[in-house]
DNA sequence: TCAGGCTATGAAAACGTTCCCAGGAACTTT
DNA sequence: AAAGTTCCTGGGAACGTTTTCATAGCCTGA
């Protein structure tokens, strides 16, 4: 049924040592031996048993990727990104999405980890003691988690936020809300209070709320009733509702309120009028994340150290932020 | 470093062969020995190899889906359905995304049969003859392909678009228009301008375009010059861009124009106005799929016949549709 | 011409399971 | 008490690769 690489071998008039070098290290077989094995092999459609070639020691050629909700458009453009890096390295990605509970991360992992040459783990649940003990069995690149030893990707928002001070400075905004969920890379560096006081605006925080629409939608009577004149919004979805309740109470964005989102998602792109938002670029973020863990991978046994490579940000302006109405 | 079936054998003073039972057919080992092994496995931290496993013949208790795009958000919902629905029945699911490419869509395919147990194909672009083929080789389910002799889940939006004109015609609306991207639900059963007009709708149709924003941008003036009250569109992305662009030209929604949308993705819940649009639940999708697929994987010698399930929709009716306007 | 060093190939072990085949023990049944 | 069942367990082959080791042929240089 299913073509082995015997088959080859027998077909090609060589043993399978040979057929199995003409694959794995063609250099080392004779240039005309290695045209008929080929030629064998395509004739035969063969192609190589994962499961043998695994069991035999030479890695699963799988990366896992472990997502906390696939359903929030932050991540699909990231995923995506991620599989046509890892297929360029010659590596298929095994996703999984955990629900944001830390029971289903667990078990995730535990099915997933003997699959993959290692793991990708995304704002990973997991106590930091869980993680170094996970890095200990299988190379592992964790995505904003601060883990000593770890190698990790780190979102900066530094850079974006900074430009979205200057950016509602600049149209004469006096008054800025905040609205919070905890994102973990604003707990870092720098606070988003002293950015925003560094041009001169004044920053209410409100929350921490869940990064939910309705959350947005709550808020939006507060700028108001504070009388702000812009917003930041904890991630576009937030954004979207203060949006869409701000045109219920009849204000008028970006006329007399600007709002900004972080993340760049489609919603972003889609919504009326468009948000402006602090983008994260998922390829940049994807290719990172695939080149420390290949790295760790492939340097597995003369231990390489831990890195950590940040992947910064950037306002993307569009409809949703203009000059501050003058009263 | 990696404790196998082998060490735990010694630990519990069993042989292999009493290991491998304990866990893939308890039953057959008797309750005390049994308890011993399994005590043995959790003190050492025993996981079977899958690998080892699947090269033994037993699968590789692994389910393949083939995306056409995870960024499209109408698939998020269902992978993450699928998941869920997959690791209930002991599998895990292997998300491979191929941009729409038939090239890429061939080489995931090589990469990754050899891998899975079986395979669902959305929206294949692969050629009738290929699928077939395929299907020879490995338990395959398509999504709203129609090929014989392989099992298929077929979205049925008949529901939904009869249900979409009823609500318009409630509504006292005459004249729609339709924007096709060529959904190839639509072109099967009762056409879609038949239902319009078995509830006494006119009905205009633009296109066939691609299905994006920019087009429901472009359609939006085309809606009004029709004098059309009422507008169906491919998707709700492209439902979006006629929201976007109605706005522009100082049209209101639902005063002026009323707007329909399809696949209910989170677009159209945080949109503003929300909109109405036609739901195919993803986790019927997932659920059928999955079931279809695990079928044809378990009763994989004593062929079962390919079968065929229809998953239907539902109007969702929101805040874009509202009584015609009086002229 | 011969020692030594390449190069190309083959034989065979090993990876961790599962499962068929036997065989021993403990019961029934006659 | 012998024969037949049933229940439980162990031995060992097999799955398809990769890789170590060995070997045979060829070439190089003295």
């Amino acid at each position: 049924m299913t073509v082995t690489i015997r088959e080859v071998a027998e077909a090609a008039g060589v043993s399978v040592s040979t057929v199995s070098r003409a694959f794995t290290a063609p250099d080392q077989v004779k240039p005309l031996t290695l045209k008929r094995v080929l030629e064998a092999a395509t004739a035969l459609g063969y192609a190589a048993n994962p499961a043998a070639r695994s069991l035999r020691g030479g890695g699963t050629g799988t990366l896992g990727l472990i997502i906390p909700d696939i359903a929030n458009p932050f991540f699909p453009p990231i995923i995506k990104a991620m599989q046509a890096r890892a297929r360029r390295l010659g590596y298929t990605v095994l996703m999984a999405d955990c629900d944001e509970q830390e029971a289903d991360e667990i078990e995730t992992i535990a099915s997933v980890s003997k699959r993959v040459d290692g793991l990708v783990l995304w704002a990973s649940t997991l106590s930091e003691t869980r993680l170094r003990e996970l890095a200990g069995r299988i190379p592992i690149v964790v995505v904003n988690r601060d883990v000593p030893e770890v190698s990790e990707v780190r979102i900066s928002l530094a850079a974006g936020i900074s430009q979205a001070a200057e950016h509602l400075r600049a149209y004469g905004h006096r008054k800025c809300v905040f609205i919070n969920a905890s994102r973990p890379e604003l707990a870092r560096g720098k606070s988003i209070h002293d950015s925003f006081e560094a041009a001169g605006l004044a920053l209410t925080e409100i929350g921490p709320y869940e990064p939910r629409f309705e959350t947005g939608v709550h808020a939006a009577p507060l700028i108001l009733a504070h009388n702000a004149t812009a917003v930041l919004a904890h991630n576009d979805l937030v954004a979207l509702g203060v949006l869409h309740q701000l045109a219920n109470l009849g204000a008028s964005v970006p006329g007399d309120v600007s709002v900004i989102g972080i993340d760049d998602t489609l919603l972003a792109s889609v919504s009326t009028p468009s948000l402006t938002t602090i983008r994260i670029s998922p390829d940049e973020l994807a290719v990172r994340s695939v080149e420390l863990l290949t790295e760790a991978i492939t340097g597995r046994d003369d231990d390489v150290p831990a890195r950590v490579v940040e992947v910064g940000s950037r306002l993307v302006p569009r409809a949703s932020t203009g000059p501050a109405p003058n009263r």
